[in-house]
DNA sequence: GGCTACTATCGACGTCGGTCGATGTATCGA
DNA sequence: TCGATACATCGACCGACGTCGATAGTAGCC
């Protein structure tokens, strides 16, 4: 938590490799990794990211997930509250609503993780 | 279409998009991919597949993982079964020891699962 | 058969996480 | 100021999960 990877924007390119899968990866990074795809760990989650990604505006309220995902209003702030703990999604409130919008650098960066 | 390497190899029954921030992602889909990164969001787990995959022979046995994960036994072979019924790893038996090897299509078919 | 080594399973424990109803907070409009 | 709407937080329930010691199963060796 203490290492905000989305503060990393002006280091382009990390030295350490992003690859997990090249190097025998340290019980450190392991924790850091296992947090962000435990994010993804779950349906209504990886749901959520879905509708983020496919909004035509690239972003979507709370009141617009509720129904599509079956759930309830707290289970759905929920999720996004985890989500945005690690860092997949970011909500900006504009007036009543908060809009949520998917990080694409993070999820590129989970899936650069499984690099081979 | 750029992003359908991976999957033109293995074209099952699912011939659906495979990049799951593209389209909505139904619930079925959304379960059987969140059991796979379920798999992921382990880091002794995320470790283990770091080890096979740095492995020379492409593979280890039960043995080999229990020192450098710093984990009781069953407690690896009860990780190493997860990743085994999640696909992402295999097991055959040569003699007295288990020989656990990467499934790198598995891995390819999440990873795919997070194109953007 | 008896012994040893490697692995899987079992049982138990504590913790974590998904879910919901109830409640709190923020914003807007009348 | 009051009510309504949108979202977050709280508290509780309950199932899932990581972990280990103990035990069972499997294979080689004497």
């Amino acid at each position: 938590m203490a290492t905000d990877l989305r503060m990393a924007i002006e280091v382009t390119e990390e030295a350490c490799s992003p690859s997990l899968l090249e190097a025998p990866l340290g019980p450190d990074r392991a924790d850091e990794l296992a947090r962000g795809f435990q994010a993804l760990a779950d349906p209504v989650r990886l749901r959520i990211l879905s509708i983020l990604a496919a909004a035509a505006t690239g972003a979507a309220c709370v009141c617009d997930l509720v129904g599509p995902l079956g759930r309830s209003q707290p289970t759905v702030s929920h999720h996004l509250k985890t989500l945005a703990d690690a860092g997949l999604v970011h909500g900006t409130r504009r007036g009543k609503w908060v809009w949520y919008s998917l990080d694409r650098r993070r999820v590129a960066e989970l899936q650069s993780a499984l690099e081979i």
